[in-house]
RNA sequence: GGCGUCAUAGCCAAGUGGUAAGGCAGAGGUCUGCAAAACCUUUAUUCCCCGGUUCAAAUCCGGGUGACGCCUCCA
């Protein structure tokens, strides 16, 4: 499979280090607030990314970390979050919080077939490995100690900046709002791997350390939990764009200095969802959770279509009548599926649309061409049993629970069907009483209307003629 | 200011040198007492602009333009 890197700016065919096994590491959420759709984006994607290494035989580790710890007290994050607010005057913990903000991330992912990594590790919980790694970086010259914190040091190693070209002197300090030019670096590029010192004055959880009592910085987390529990190599790294710099720029900078080779081959980041203004943020406009989709009405299984309808590597804007139209076509999908019969499944056959699902799946994990594969099948002439076999075996990948899905529609005709012949019965019983009524015959017509007020139906004659509502 | 990604119909998009897939929306039709649903037909002489290479360019090259992102704790 073809899949575009980061690092060297092509698309490259993936090699695993060790044939047939896969280690992926990804970014996970920052547990202060919930997640917007935006964020899950980024997730929907790694997850088909995992699911088609599966697919494909390969076996996957997957780690992903919760950003517990860092920044949860800042200010500038935390102003307008109600459920921090109301957490703290509950008297809940910073853990607390965390602790609901994960389960609240997890609930939203469960929602959108989003599975959860093998591995699910929060920084609070590896403080011990954040240690042992700056201990070692301080020994090795490449981290230094300065106005209380620690800091690694950019210079000790022969190229800082693994995506970029850029050079120190173009970085601009403090460009964006909230973030301060720190004087105790050595240079601009420099970050904190442990503070004691800090802007965050009310952080509330702190550790021990060699240094004084403090917390991890945010970078140190990530190489440390990957290298925990995937070892010094690592094949894959996935995160959002955004995270290019500093974030995992930093990382490969910490972890090569520490395992002293290269750490990480490929390295997978998902473009944004953006709104017509620009990127979706959580501070402005309105805040667009999986809830409030289904407030709204939406399947969270259109919102997965959505994305998948579109490119990982593309900006893709977010309205609502986007969203509208991969509702509608997500719903004409299912229904079409639900028209198919089991049957026999023709083997033969199976291959050749496989591989078309196959080819886009391996050309950068194409997800577009992949839903297009889909129609394929559905229009192709093949059995409907051969159909549903592909739809299924497609599924595995796309996970939007389309035999779930058209089941559902299915029964829900069945039971409108089964409305529709109740109806008929009693309007025909109706039509019996009027008779009966005619030829004066009202034990039979009482007869009836008991019969059917035992069914739940109430019969009123008017002047009209007789009408019923059901009880 | 620096670095990067992207640009194809009203919208989402495929396309990787051989003459513009597919989906949604729209339009017309069939069916229906009406409506809905369903089905059929239809919708880009051209791919942001200007040059160049080539028998042939949405695709390759050069130069513009625009949008978005990043430049120290955002997915």
């Amino acid at each position: 499979m073809k899949l575009y890197n980061t690092l060297t700016r092509e698309k490259e065919l993936f090699i695993p280090r060790e044939s047939g096994k896969v280690s992926m590491y990804t970014c996970g959420p920052t547990v202060y607030h919930y997640a917007h759709i935006g964020n899950l984006r980024t997730y929907i994607m790694e997850d088909v990314l995992e699911k088609y290494f599966r697919y494909s035989g390969l076996d996957v580790k997957r780690v992903m970390n919760i950003t517990d710890v860092g920044h949860l007290t800042s200010d500038a994050d935390t102003g307008e979050d109600k459920m921090l607010k109301g957490a703290k005057r509950e008297k809940k913990t910073v853990l607390e919080i965390a602790q609901y903000y994960t389960d609240a991330f997890f609930a939203d992912c469960k929602k959108l077939n989003i599975c959860r990594p093998d591995v699910v590790e929060p920084a609070t919980k590896c403080i011990g490995e954040f240690i042992k790694v700056i201990k070692k970086l301080l020994a090795d010259g490449h981290a230094y100690i300065a106005g209380g914190n620690v800091y690694f040091d950019t210079s000790t190693i022969s190229q800082y900046n693994a995506f970029h070209n850029f050079q120190e002197e173009d970085l601009q300090e403090g460009v964006r709002e909230g973030v301060e030019k720190d004087d105790n670096k050595k240079n601009k590029a420099d970050f904190v791997l442990w503070f004691t010192k800090s802007k965050f004055d009310d952080q509330e959880l702190k550790w021990n350390s060699p240094w004084g009592l403090g917390y991890p910085g945010w970078h140190i987390e990530c190489s440390c939990i990957s290298m925990k529990h995937l070892g010094e190599y690592l094949d894959i790294h996935c995160g959002g764009v955004d995270n290019i710099f500093p974030h995992h720029t930093n990382e490969i900078a910490q972890s090569e200095a520490y395992v002293g080779h290269e750490w990480c081959k490929y390295w997978f980041h998902v473009l944004h969802l953006n709104t017509n203004s620009g990127k979706m943020s959580k501070s402005s406009g309105e805040f667009l959770t999986v809830s409030l989709l289904e407030e709204k009405g939406y399947d969270p299984m259109a919102y997965r279509f959505f994305c998948l309808q579109s490119h990982y590597r593309k900006s893709l804007i977010f309205t609502w009548e986007n969203l509208d139209n991969a509702a509608t076509a997500y719903d004409k999908l299912l229904r079409n599926i639900a028209k198919l019969q089991e049957g026999p499944v023709e083997e033969e056959k199976l291959a050749f649309l496989q591989n078309a699902f196959r080819e886009a799946m391996d050309n950068d994990l194409n997800t577009a061409l992949g839903i297009t594969a889909l129609y394929d099948v559905l229009k192709a002439n093949i059995s409907d049993g051969t159909k549903l076999a592909l739809i299924a075996d497609f599924d595995q990948v796309l996970s939007l629970n389309l035999l779930s899905g058209a089941a559902k529609i299915r029964e829900a005709d069945a039971l409108q069907n089964a409305d529709s012949a109740w109806i008929a019965q009693i309007e025909e019983q109706i039509a019996l009483r009027a008779d009966a009524k005619k030829e004066k015959d009202f034990a039979k017509a009482d007869a009836i209307r008991a019969a059917l007020l035992e069914q739940g139906v109430i019969l009123e004659d008017t002047a009209t003629g007789t009408v019923y509502k059901l009880k």
